[in-house]
DNA sequence: CACCATTCCTATCAATTCAATAGGATTTAA
DNA sequence: TTAAATCCTATTGAATTGATAGGAATGGTG
């Protein structure tokens, strides 16, 4: 069970915008740029956040990327669920509407219902402004 | 995210251990009847559990499986992460010592810390004797 | 001792996912 | 018109998943 680059790249994209927007869009290559990560990966990336509407794109020179809300109505369930798909899937349950044939007399579904919740409980309870603030006490640290 | 066949079949694998033995090893051909999965795969879960000493086994005819403990001595967690690997892995820390040089200056890594801590929680609280008790609960309802 | 059921071990395989890399089409500010 | 950016789609190598397959080793039973 494992949380893919794809999400990970996808909370340090959506921090990086929150942090360094400052009225101009900005640019994947920058992005990739200051979080290390391949541009070109990027670009997929940021493609997904943009069908799901988390980012608004700018084409085209001086184009680039922009949260579509502010920092609190992000959490981080939001983004990974919409790059990692949903979270904790286990094939038994809900796969194409299809359940197990036992999945009424399985009680290995308890297990699968508490750990989907206890998941997105933590990941649903962390805003994108929380990164910012932690970012932000971490820069105060190393300036002080 | 997602839990593997892999782990939801040892699970269901010590279950039905837990369940069915009577004083003789229960034998894989008889589990994978059972639990409805190919005996071949199951010898392959099998051989992961056996050597991380989850359960004994005797071998030749008459031979066969039995925990290696009482299903109370067992978690989830225990069992998923003999067949899964470590649960919750990301990839920028701890993965073959070599963490992520800048580690100490991103904060993504106290979601991984967060949601590991969660999950590990939650699968951990889970004991195997749990499963069975639920099973009858799941039996009596059955037969009432 | 011979038989046969069982665990044990290893190889192979098709499909999928992961993590990129690559090339170029489209758009737009200057 | 040009350059810089997003946008779109294809390809690729490596790993993982979820098995299938064949046979060696073991040990109880007749």
């Amino acid at each position: 069970m494992r949380i893919s680059t794809k999400g990970q790249y996808a909370i340090k994209l959506m921090l990086d915008l929150a942090i360094y927007y400052n009225g101009e869009p900005v640019k994947i290559k920058d992005i990739a740029r200051r979080q290390d990560i391949s541009d070109k990966y990027l670009e997929q990336i940021v493609s997904i956040l943009h069908k799901a509407s988390l980012v608004r794109s700018s084409r085209g020179a001086k184009g680039g990327y922009r949260l579509a809300a502010a920092p609190e109505d992000y959490t981080i369930g939001m983004i990974l669920r919409a790059t990692e798909g949903e979270l904790v899937p286990v094939d038994c349950a809900q796969i194409n509407g299809e359940d197990c044939k036992n999945s009424d007399k399985c009680v290995t579904v308890r297990i699968w219902k508490r750990l989907n919740d206890a998941v997105n409980g933590v990941l649903d309870d962390i805003k994108l402004s929380d990164l910012v603030e932690w970012q932000n006490e971490l820069i105060d640290q190393y300036v002080i």
